[in-house]
RNA sequence: CGCGGAGUAGAGCAGUUGGUAGCUCGUCGGGCUCAUAACCCGGAGGUCGUAGGUUCGAGUCCUGCCUCCGCAACCA
């Protein structure tokens, strides 16, 4: 009998590249709320998938040499991608939703025309200014003293066609949404959506896109394609049937309970989606939930800093269950946390190896040799010492759940491990190795026993979403209990006479210092040094003779403030007027040690504003990447040169 | 003064509405031997970033300051 339907649904990823670990960790968080919620008895629906459009795509396979179909194809459903990874993290989302699926697409097509037709999407002038050389719009912002940023030339009035989203109109509604209803948790991000997006004014979002190809048609305007708003965000409704026949389960399961997202994409789920939803008069998903980040040594994920992150080896050299226990055991999940392959192996061998595993070989392997097969049906009944174990047992379910609930995966994991930890100092307590000695204590003995399997059992009921396979082991060494939410609150739902099975370690000890050493060497980069590949298109000589190359004299350089990027540069360039030029090189030079150097700058490059100040040109660096780290060299010739002098 | 988060034992972290400072790892000492050199008990170790304020009482509320991080901006 089903308790009631849940919706709980994963971002769908950008398949651009290979995903990593992060997205494993919202996928498995996801899964575990499904599992859970199956466990309770509820009919759940768990929809995760790509979202496959947009200019990145396009570029990215041009780059590669294909279309962008088969470029998708081949991440999505390509050996190593997206579904192989799923399937590897024993992900169980029931469906699987891809933006370029045909019943989506024209799904987003209906979408968009209704939208237009009630007159929230209408068509509008980009207004702005139009360089013609260039052919490119700009703001006035963007405008350097009036005229084109890029090219220096006069601009125009112009008008490029556009669809917009009327945002604007729903701006009250989705800030009263924020901040009276527990819509978006955690509730500190609703302070940084208000006060980013929605104080300083909602202005009409712009919809669709002329600049590229790869996206769903405007099935009314040849030329626009659907932007990524409306594309991506419907997709937690179309997978439901929404606009399509091809799906089913709309009635059943929208709105949504939850979706979980990233932190980075809070924004498009928190504002842009529920005024998309406002406009057509449908029902609001019940909560978003802004997930943290899993940080390296406290700053952003990086494949530089030697922790091998790939989802794929960690989950073989660990295991499935203990990769997914450890992300959702070690971290709050809704603040970000700290990854490293350390923590990653003492939770694994302090949670699984040491307690719990070692508690179901201990337990286990007493039964068998104190009992064989099964355990005796004369067993006495529980007394006083026992009782504090009994209790906690019964009482974990609840405390559980009410974790669960909060989506307080570490909290959760918590309690269940407070239990195993008390059930090994039952062992203690009782010490069977000394019942054992006596026959006439077998009675005792034998409650023992009973009592830390039962225990066993239910800590490896609740474990289930977290841990499917191990708790499907542990169930069969327990000689194939059943463990159903109803019985993980009932102490004594274990056969009197339970017959064990015993199997070998469920997690083996990992030894710290040979693993560390393992996962190093797996993370080094085949060659320490990687050059930008090759342009495969000929630049003409006469365009490439446009380019005034120049040697020019640091006569000063400063940093430029409120940024770590910029350096500023006055230079010597043989004209007697000093010429100003920025440079994002603050990482790799001391402003000091670059005076006095002879450098290459290209100058006739249309200046540009940067933080406020006027760039002149570029200078020209050498760039690679030695062992994963971006290294930069700034081109330094000899001081002979004088400035000015043209490079040819 | 762009927005936001964080500063609690050697490390990593919990601390809900203010009322004796906790957990895991590590470390030191002890116990046990069923078990994956695992398990159990005990000790040491913190003026809870800093300076003020509110209060009978503040890690917990308010204000200033310092440091770190993320976002935004910015890498021609």
């Amino acid at each position: 009998m089903s308790k009631g339907n849940f919706y709980i649904t994963t971002p769908i990823y950008y398949p651009s590249a290979k995903l990593h670990i992060g997205h494993t960790y919202c996928t498995v968080a996801t899964d575990a709320m499904a599992r859970f919620k199956r466990l309770q008895g509820y009919d759940v629906m768990f929809l995760t998938g790509t979202d496959e459009h947009g200019q990145k795509i396009e570029d990215k396979a041009k780059e590669a040499g294909c279309t962008p179909q088969e470029y998708v194809d081949n991440i999505v459903l390509g050996e190593g991608g997206v579904l192989d990874l799923w399937k590897l993290m024993n992900i169980s989302n029931d469906r699987f939703i891809r933006t370029t699926d045909d019943y989506h697409v024209a799904a987003i097509q209906k979408i968009f025309k209704k939208m237009y037709e009630n007159g929230d999407i209408y068509k509008g002038k980009y207004t702005g200014k139009y360089c013609k050389p260039c052919e490119s719009f700009w703001t006035e912002s963007q405008l350097v003293d009036g005229k084109c940023p890029d090219c220096g030339r006069e601009v125009q009035d112009a008008e490029e066609e556009a669809y917009f989203f009327r945002l604007s109109k729903y701006a009250d509604r989705v800030q009263d949404l924020l901040e009276n209803t527990d819509f978006l948790e955690p509730r500190s991000r609703v302070h940084e959506m208000v006060n980013n997006f929605i104080k300083p004014g909602l202005e009409d979002l712009c919809v669709s896109r002329t600049s590229f190809s790869w996206g769903v048609p405007v099935d009314f305007d040849e030329g626009h394609v659907v932007y990524v708003w409306i594309d991506a965000l419907f997709n937690y409704m179309t997978a439901l049937g929404f606009c399509n026949d091809a799906k089913d389960g709309l009635d059943k399961f929208w709105p949504a309970d939850v979706h979980f997202v990233g932190k980075e994409i809070v924004r498009f789920h928190a504002i842009i989606w529920p005024a998309m939803l406002m406009s057509l008069n449908l029902p609001l998903p019940k909560k978003v939930y802004g997930h943290g980040w899993l940080l390296l040594d406290g700053g952003k994920m990086s494949k530089s800093k030697g922790n091998v992150v790939d989802p794929y080896i960690l989950a073989q050299r660990f295991g499935v269950d203990a990769l997914r226990f450890f992300l959702l055991r070690s971290f709050p999940f809704g603040a970000d946390g700290n990854f490293s392959n350390e923590l990653l192996i003492s939770t694994i061998n302090t949670d699984l190896a040491n307690d719990l595993g070692n508690l179901v070989s201990r337990t286990v392997a007493m039964a068998q040799k104190y009992f064989g097969a099964h355990l005796p049906e004369q067993q006495q009944v529980n007394i006083d010492m026992d009782r504090e174990l009994v209790e906690m047992v019964c009482g974990l379910r609840d405390i559980y759940e009410a974790q669960m609930e909060k989506y307080a995966f570490q909290n959760a994991l918590a309690e269940v491990f407070k239990v195993i930890s008390r059930a090994n100092k039952y062992i203690d307590e009782n010490a069977p190795w000394v019942l054992a000695k006596n026959e006439s204590n077998h009675p005792r003995l034998a409650k023992v026993l009973y009592n830390l399997l039962e225990t066993v059992r239910i800590c490896a009921g609740l474990l289930a979403p977290f841990m499917p396979d191990t708790s499907a082991e542990i169930a069969n060494r327990l000689g194939g209990v059943t463990m159903d939410w109803d019985s993980l609150e009932d102490f004594g739902v274990l056969p009197v006479q339970v017959a064990t099975v015993n199997g070998p370690a469920l997690f083996p000890r990992i030894d710290m210092e040979k693993e560390l050493a393992a996962l190093e060497e797996l993370s080094k980069p085949k060659s320490d040094i990687e050059i930008e590949p090759y342009a495969t298109e000929n630049v003409d000589f006469d365009t490439f003779c446009k380019s005034d190359f120049r040697a020019v004299k640091v006569k000063d350089c400063q940093p430029v403030k409120k940024s770590d990027k910029l350096l500023q540069f006055t230079l010597d360039d043989g004209t007697g007027t000093d010429r100003q030029i920025l440079s994002g090189i603050a990482k790799y030079y001391k402003p000091e040690e670059l005076i006095g150097k002879t450098l290459v700058a290209i100058t006739n490059l249309p200046p540009r504003k940067m933080m406020g100040k006027e760039s002149c040109g570029m200078l020209i660096s050498a760039v690679h990447t030695e062992k994963g780290e971006e290294k930069l060299h700034l081109l330094m010739v000899d001081d002979a040169i004088p400035a000015g002098a043209k490079l040819c």
